[in-house]
DNA sequence: GCCGTTTTCGGCCCGACTGTTTTCAGTCG
């Protein structure tokens, strides 16, 4: 948890020297700390024992002094100077859209405004209109601006998101002129989270296309219309609002506009400074020696130019891709995935049937299906007893037998109990093909009983993999306090598989612990731990996280076949 | 404040849109 406070001390110094306007190269630096430090795998104070702090990217001998000084004293003298000179106001008023920190400063130096409430007075009063570098749509824009603010939901979940993105996708691509359309952004790289939306399109007629967008039945507001771009919102069922950019591009230029818009900004950061090393330059229309395109049309060319391999869009998040570039894991995809190892039935709290949920798995094209319904303690989950357990295997068995073309697994989600126990007898667990053991109680217990009781489950001979291992829920529920690294390592030792759990209100694992789980040897099990047969489309979601966590098919249990699968399963 | 197959100093990515301006600053991504 220290990772996190830390970054955010490091955003807001980044934030206040920008209002006072500090060096940019010199705020930067802090906003990439907090960055690293965010996405870090490990404890911050792990590394600072081991005197690595200036290993990690980014941190170098001032951040790295800083870093010791919080984990020492609690505080930064930098951040407290700051913080003693300017209102904490200020940092509230710099997250309204269209004020940023000159703007911010500017009220705060010439008529002392430091709180939203404040703001609206002076505007009432007609005194920011009149000040230099204001204006009457300035104001106007200024109170948009706090209007959606407080209508806005802040960043969206991926799984919300992509269903909004894939409808205006269908807009735009629908519109007089377009080629094509495609949805670029945090959205096409899988992050958790999107802040807003970016579309692209080809087009030769850039007003007009834009000019259509901002026509849409579903635009709220406009924010902007220019040429080649434009920006609406629109309704987001997470509450408020969510901003929609748009791009129209022509041909040559789609795939350096895609790459551009894909981002991550710091991977576009690195990529130009390659480019530029070469004495070439690189943005939205192409990759260019002087005037001469060198590459554009397509993304795969603009990487093959710059001679690196085509980097997948989850990977572009400067974690270290450009270096890695060489030797590139192979992600998993979609297609690798052969079946599913986590699902629900109405034995327990889903939706549908063993049947429909087995015929549901075999229209995807899976070779297996594993019924994991939850354990008797998940009394609200309508968990099962022994007794009924044993009779729902043999169901399982007698269905699986009459199918053909898929083999149904007859498992179980195991709870953890509060004291590291399971919640069945290893004489009940020994009768199934496959055991999830998953935490649903007691999340709040301080790191050392989470991380023994998760362990503790693990050393158990017949539980194959952990479900929902942090127990997020994101935007909802904190991840369980746990020793990651005791966990992975456990994990590794065990030969138990951790779950990527795909549903997109959990994504748990999440990317970050994706990748220090391989880094450690761990097995990965991608599921959608569905309650009805439409939830089976979420693995999805699970892939597209691993694919962060530069997770290859080969580590991931359920793209091997069922034959692989049951070695792995009998040698634990 | 970070960083180094050019460097321990001098770089550090690039462009669109808007509004307030008579040529550009601020904001955003």
């Amino acid at each position: 948890m220290v990772n996190q406070e830390l970054a955010r001390i490091f955003e807001e110094i980044a934030d206040l020297l920008e209002i006072e306007g500090a060096d940019v190269f010199r705020i930067n630096a802090y906003r990439k700390a907090a960055r690293v430090i965010d996405e870090l795998g490990e404890d911050v104070a792990d590394v600072a024992a081991r005197s690595e702090l200036t290993k990690i990217p980014g941190i170098g001998k001032g951040t790295a002094e800083k870093i010791q000084q919080y984990l020492a004293e609690g505080r930064i003298t930098v951040h407290q100077e700051l913080r003693s000179k300017l209102p904490e106001g200020l940092l509230t008023l710099l997250t309204i859209p269209g004020l940023g920190p000159k703007k911010v400063a500017a009220l705060y130096k010439q008529l002392k405004v430091t709180t939203i409430e404040q703001l609206r007075s002076a505007i009432a009063a007609g005194q920011v209109e009149k000040l230099p570098g204001f204006g009457a749509k300035s104001v106007e824009n200024i109170l948009e601006g706090i209007g959606f603010l407080a209508s806005s939901a802040g960043r969206t979940p991926l799984g919300i998101a992509w269903e909004i993105a894939e409808n205006l996708v269908r807009d735009v691509a629908a519109f007089p002129g377009v080629r094509r359309a495609e949805a670029a952004g945090s959205l096409r790289r899988g992050r958790e989270t999107v802040g807003d939306l970016d579309l692209l399109c080809e087009a030769k007629n850039g007003p007009a296309v834009v000019k259509a967008f901002t026509k849409l039945p579903h635009a709220k507001k406009v924010l902007a219309a220019g040429d080649t771009k434009g920006a609406i919102t629109v309704f987001n069922p997470e509450g408020g609002e969510i901003q929609v950019d748009l791009r129209v591009v022509p041909a040559e230029s789609f795939g350096a506009a895609l790459q551009y818009f894909t981002g991550s900004k710091e991977h576009n950061v690195r990529l130009r400074e390659v480019a530029a090393k070469k004495g070439w330059k690189l943005n939205e229309y192409g990759l260019f020696e002087g005037d001469r395109m060198l590459a554009g049309k397509d993304e795969a060319g603009i990487y093959k130019k710059l001679g690196l391999p085509f980097i997948p869009p989850e990977m572009r998040e400067d974690r270290g891709e450009l270096a890695a570039a060489k030797k590139l894991p192979k992600l998993v995809t979609l297609a690798d995935i052969r079946g599913d190892l986590h699902v629900h039935t109405t034995a327990s709290d889903g939706r549908n049937t063993i049947e429909e949920m087995a015929a549901a798995a075999k229209a995807r094209g899976y070779c297996y299906l594993a019924i994991t319904e939850h354990s008797k303690s998940s009394v609200i989950a309508n968990g099962l007893s022994a007794d009924k357990l044993r009779r729902h295997a043999d169901k399982i068995r007698a269905v699986s037998g009459k199918l053909k073309g898929i083999t149904l697994l007859a498992g179980v989600e195991v709870d953890v109990l509060a004291d590291g126990t399971l919640d069945y007898p290893d004489s009940v667990l020994a009768g199934l093909d496959w055991v999830v053991a998953s935490i649903h109680s007691a999340q709040g217990q301080e790191r050392k009983k989470v991380t023994a009781r998760t362990i503790a489950a693990m050393e158990n001979p017949h539980v194959h993999a952990i479900g929902h291992p942090s127990g997020r829920l994101l935007g909802k529920r904190d991840a369980m306090d746990l020793d990651w690294e005791a966990v992975f390592a456990a994990a590794a030792r065990t030969g138990t598989a951790l779950e990527v759990n795909a549903s997109w209100q959990r994504l748990d694992l999440k990317d970050v612990h994706v990748r220090q789980a391989l880094e450690a040897g761990c097995h990965l099990v991608i599921s959608t731990d569905a309650h009805a047969t439409d939830q089976l489309d979420q693995i999805h979601f699970g892939v597209i996280t691993a694919r962060r966590g530069w997770a290859p098919p080969d580590r991931i249990l359920n793209t091997w076949t069922i034959a692989q699968l049951r070695k792995w399963i009998t040698a634990k």
